[in-house]
DNA sequence: TGAATAGTGTCTATAAGACAATATCCC
DNA sequence: GGGATATTGTCTTATAGACACTATTCA
């Protein structure tokens, strides 16, 4: 969506050409902005987010998602692709547009206005949170994969709080806690409809590694008869005729998932 | 949500506020950040927007949504709001972020990033085209309710084009027709789940009236009876024991809108 | 053999589509 | 009364939840 360009019939007219060159656009004072990326991924029945601790002020202690100042020549997309790569070390997985946020005084610093995304990322690519991208330079200790805790059911929304895995909270920079809320707002409201909880799993799995997922990002149990079903009549998966093992019990039917346009 | 302000616990360290005091914001370059409002309501069958034939460079001559720069102190809904009423006249109507559109290209001037919005209004309240907000200083004729060809089904998304009522092409501004496209997909999307169909109906308004209204936004039928079923057992609207008149047929029973938390 | 989970078959409750019959207004 | 649409009722079909039963692996 974001990548399409939209045709131009006629080229434009030397007198447009000449405003355009005269175009002064430091009349106006300009916002900062920003993205910054909501990176989950769902393990032993949790969402967790890589949150990265701010070393420098402001906020400096706090901890935040991964993010970035969106540069000149990039596009937001790119930027938010870069964030995930130069901050977590990651290309290539699930990346969407969330949110812009733009309240005038949510960074102190000055007007910066946010455009916020969400990636999903499995468990098979996750990186550890100590070995970011090349290009990062914080400690190992200033980033971790938090516990999301979600207050409220279904998509009713608001900001969530975010923990170490032993449950100490963890103070969120900014408006990151409404970033977070949203984030998984989105993901619970497009699990319904989008082929979208695939991205939190290997290339392949069971339909019980599936409705794990599915009963994770929603955070209330399934029924295990019609998931299978749905999940069968939707088309969207495909027995692989592999099956897992050393299981302890009868091992399940390996599926992948089937794109619209190939295979993974 | 956008309005949402979060806790924050402690006072900025003395540091932090030297810090901040000495933050120089015109290091890097920034983009100037725009809102665009897409502006639609449902007549006849068909879903319309407002457009505005754009008077200055650049892309003068070509019809573009009613928008705005960013002013420093305002938030973007402020900004959308705002808009709205300098160029539609209208306030206190439903209005929602859309998606933010960066591409570096989209505007020959400069960077501009728009944050998109879309609002609905209904055929009561609807002004004239010709009659914008006392701000307004455009001439009559370069606004009209254009009408919108969605060229594709259900919610696959897409740009569209925008046509006079008689069915002459209005080629649109920048990537508008992308904003249009994306508009009408959320719409469609949003549909199905929230109480969204009213925005575009009066306060009272019959059981046709609002699937005529649902038809007119998904672009396809509905069946009639499992609609009447589905929207009296869902609790949103009451029925007023009122009646329209001078139908020429047996008169429909009035119905209202039931908001969560009150009335109408 | 037993524990544990995968996978299958059947029944029931609910919601949607189809269609017929009746009700109520204006002319 | 006739035309037109609203409203109600019933039947059929598709889908989700519930539950019982069989299958297959490892210890």
């Amino acid at each position: 969506m974001a990548g399409r360009k939209t045709q131009r019939s006629g080229a434009r007219s030397p007198e447009e050409q000449q405003f355009l060159a005269e175009y002064d656009a430091s009349r106006f004072p300009h916002p900062s902005v920003a993205v910054d990326v909501a990176l989950i991924h769902a393990q032993q029945g949790q969402l967790r987010a890589l949150l990265l601790q701010r070393a420098e002020h402001p906020d400096r202690g706090r901890w935040s998602l991964p993010g970035t100042f969106v540069r000149p020549e990039e596009s937001l997309d790119q930027a938010a692709a870069r964030a995930l790569l130069e901050k977590a070390g990651l290309s290539g997985i699930f990346l969407e547009q969330l949110y812009t946020f733009g309240e005038p005084d949510r960074d102190p610093r000055t007007r910066v206005i946010t455009v916020a995304y969400y990636a999903l990322v499995d468990t098979a690519r996750l990186p550890d949170p100590g070995r970011p991208g090349k290009s990062a330079k914080a400690p190992a200790a200033a980033r971790q994969w938090a516990v999301l805790d979600v207050p409220w059911e279904g998509e009713r929304g608001g900001p969530i709080a975010a923990r170490e895995e032993e449950g100490g909270q963890l103070e969120l920079a900014f408006d990151h806690d409404e970033i977070l809320g949203l984030a998984v707002q989105r993901l619970r409201g497009k699990l319904c409809y989008a082929p979208i909880g695939f991205e939190l799993l290997p290339a392949r799995f069971t339909l019980r590694q599936l409705q794990d997922i599915h009963e994770t990002i929603l955070g209330r149990p399934h029924n295990k008869d019609s998931f299978r079903r749905s999940m069968l009549a939707s088309g969207l998966i495909v027995a692989t005729g592999k099956r897992e093992s050393d299981v302890g019990h009868r091992p399940a039917e390996l599926y992948r998932f089937k794109r619209a346009n190939g295979n993974r």
